[in-house]
RNA sequence: GCCCCGGUAGCUUAGCGGUUAUAGCAGCGGCCUUGUAAGCCGCGGGUCGCGGGUUCAAAUCCCGCCCGGGGCUCCA
């Protein structure tokens, strides 16, 4: 017996006519339930009215899983070639009609041997689609999943390792943890994934309270407003990533964000998630809108001409956005989103040799990137996931990566290949509610490059399939602004000064006159530093000093300047190092002196000006 | 999507069946103006998330929805 188990918010069927002669007897209107599970029954040879009874003991299970009660046993054909002669088939259904009933289900029963008409609403948590196979013999029920996914899910046999950059690879469970807290977490986090915490992230409050991003209610939940500051800080991390992905050799393009839901390159991907995409219904066609920049960069190379002389060939794209229609429940703050900015960049390599010589760049070019936007490698955990295959035949390449990592990895190895690729590796951020999620990441597809057509030409003149790394080497930009409150916060927790980095804080230089007798002077001074690219702004409101300087610190701004009569007469400012602490925070110091250490400290990150006023007279604010 | 928790002024919040719904901060008006984390006085400001219901009476109780947080699950 097959059964086809889903959780329904309505269904509607309507008997047409009688296909055969042994049809029940019944009203041909229409029928409509609500709220409840429905079961889209095939009988088989050898199917017994015990097979019945065992069916509805599992569906039975799974009622009071989901807390519902009312069944709707609905024939249907199509699930076995084995089918049970239809006279047989009627005794079972009724069987697990009677025998549902006996245990108190209310349960209806669509008639058999008509053609029905139906329409349904199927519920979309992860157990609603269910397929049960029941055996005649009594042998254990099978249970699959109806998603491709998931079905994939339940196949995968994950073996966890903790390998040491000495090459020692340690089956988890026997690892030291000692000194290594937070990747003790990360690999909890990985492998057990369920842990209650009732906190509001800290970061959510953070980018309130600095003024930087914010829910947006009349979008649709995990789509954001960003205040001129936290735009300013995205767009400073964007344009790093980008220069340093151009510095690597990447050729920068732009596709489009939407895509024909029926165009044949892309169905299998869109058919294989279509509970996670946004769909956007245009004049004669449905388009869904990108979750990576995968697609655009796959179809542009697939008509481009490449010879084995161009290769490896980096191609990148920075995507705003990608769209992900995670499940409400999954959102939390700029960790998880349902659009967000995505640094996306591929390698086409000729072979396997290649791949992992470049993969090796691009290792080091993600450290490099976060390291600048501000992370250090205490900040973040590696985990590497591969096939055994890939394993035993690629062991000092796998090696290699954690070498030059420095520190122990999590490692999952899977019996067989599922995915689209070989090796994943990723950079994992653990935050104050110990959760982890992925910045930098980078893969080894084997598949895709045969499934979109791309090719290059060798030698010899043929045609040859490559192979495909994807890496984004920040991971999303929200979720690096993330990790950069989350670590102040961390900081803050400990003891410390939370605070941005230099080259990302919206204003740098605060200057702030001790009366309003140096308005004209500290106007000056402002315009002066401003020549140099450096975000400088200053109080002009009719506050005390000691007010504007609580205030800036509450901004968290990296320098705080006064000017009265002693630094005109002296020549010399006195400024508020917000790095120091207590009695040493006031440093004296001319203000070339000041210019050149912020120069120096920020040389090699872009430079873009604060969108707004440099007078804070003239603000507003945006929240509170 | 399901389960649990929450939503009161721009922000943080008191009130949790019974006068005209608290307060601080912010805003606006005025006063005050020299040394490193909150100067003083006054004035505005509320569809108590939205919709429905129960009640003589609802911010308060019930139902549905929206938004946020957490969990389940998932992360191509």
């Amino acid at each position: 017996m097959k059964i086809l188990q889903l959780h329904l918010n309505f269904i509607e069927y309507r008997p047409v006519e009688k296909e055969i002669s042994l049809a029940e007897d019944i009203e041909p209107k229409t029928y409509r339930l609500d709220e409840l599970v429905a079961l889209f029954t095939c009988v088989e040879k050898g199917d017994t009215t015990e097979t019945a009874r065992r069916a509805i003991d599992e569906v039975r299970a799974f009622l009071n899983k989901v807390k519902v009660n009312r069944v709707l046993i609905y024939p249907y054909a199509h699930l076995s070639s084995d089918l049970a002669s239809p006279s047989e088939a009627i005794t079972i259904l009724r069987e697990m009609e009677s025998y549902a009933k006996l245990l108190g289900i209310e349960v209806y029963r669509a008639p058999f041997g008509w053609c029905k008409e139906f329409s349904m609403s199927v519920k979309g948590h992860p157990l609603a689609e269910q397929f049960k196979s029941i055996s005649a013999e009594g042998e254990a029920v099978k249970e699959e999943v109806v998603s491709k996914a998931l079905e994939a899910e339940e196949k995968i046999k994950s073996y966890w390792f903790i390998l040491k950059p000495d090459g020692e690879m340690v089956p988890v469970e026997k690892f030291d943890f000692a000194g290594y807290e937070n990747l003790r977490k990360f690999a909890a986090y990985e492998m057990a994934k369920s842990r209650a915490v009732h906190q509001q992230p800290p970061h959510t409050l953070l980018m309130k309270k600095l003024e930087l991003a914010d829910y947006e209610e009349a979008s649709d939940p995990g789509n954001f407003r960003w205040y001129p500051k936290g735009e300013l800080i995205k767009s400073l991390i964007e344009e790093f990533v980008t220069e340093k992905v151009i510095e690597y050799g990447a050729l920068k393009v732009e596709t489009p964000v939407m895509y024909d839901i029926n165009h044949p390159a892309l169905a299998s991907y869109f058919h294989r998630f279509p509970a996670r995409q946004y769909i956007v219904k245009s004049e004669d066609k449905e388009l869904f809108l990108r979750f990576s920049a995968c697609f655009g960069q796959f179809l542009m190379l697939s008509d481009a001409q490449i010879s084995y002389r161009h290769l490896p060939l980096k191609i990148y794209e920075l995507t705003h956005y990608s769209f992900r229609r995670e499940k409400s429940g999954e959102l939390a703050g700029l960790r998880r989103l349902r659009a967000f900015t995505m640094p996306d960049c591929h390698a086409l390599c000729a072979d396997m040799e290649q791949a992992k010589e470049e993969a090796i760049k691009r290792l080091k070019l993600s450290i490099e990137v976060l390291e600048g936007i501000g992370l250090t490698r205490d900040d973040y955990e590696m985990a590497i996931r591969f096939t055994k295959d890939f394993y035993e035949s690629n062991r000092d390449f796998i090696m290699s990566l954690v070498k030059i990592f420095g520190k122990p990895a999590l490692i999952e190895m899977w019996e067989e290949r599922f995915f689209y690729f070989v090796l994943k590796w990723e950079f994992n951020f653990v935050d104050n509610l110990d959760k982890a999620s992925a910045l930098s990441t980078d893969q080894i597809d084997v598949e895709n490059a045969e499934r979109y057509g791309i090719y290059y030409v060798d030698e010899r003149g043929e045609k040859r399939t490559p192979l495909i790394l994807h890496c984004s080497p920040s991971g999303a930009i929200e979720r690096d602004i993330y990790a950069l409150l989350e670590k102040a916060y961390k900081v803050y927790k400990s003891g410390g000064v939370p605070m941005l980095p230099l080259w990302l804080s919206p204003t740098q230089v605060r200057v702030i006159p001790v009366s309003g007798s140096f308005y004209k002077e500290a106007e000056s001074l402002v315009r002066e530093i401003a020549e140099h690219r450096i975000r400088v702004d200053w109080d002009d409101r009719p506050l005390t000093m000691q007010r504007k300087i609580r205030e800036a610190e509450m901004e968290w701004i990296p320098y705080i300047v006064v000017i009265g009569g002693e630094e005109i007469s002296s020549q010399l400012l006195t400024v508020r190092d917000r790095r120091l602490k207590g009695g040493q925070k006031l440093r004296k110091m001319r203000l070339e002196e000041l210019i050149d250490e912020i120069k120096r400290e920020t040389s090699g990150k872009p430079f873009k000006p604060l969108t707004l006023p440099a007078a804070l007279s003239k603000r507003p604010r945006f929240r509170g």
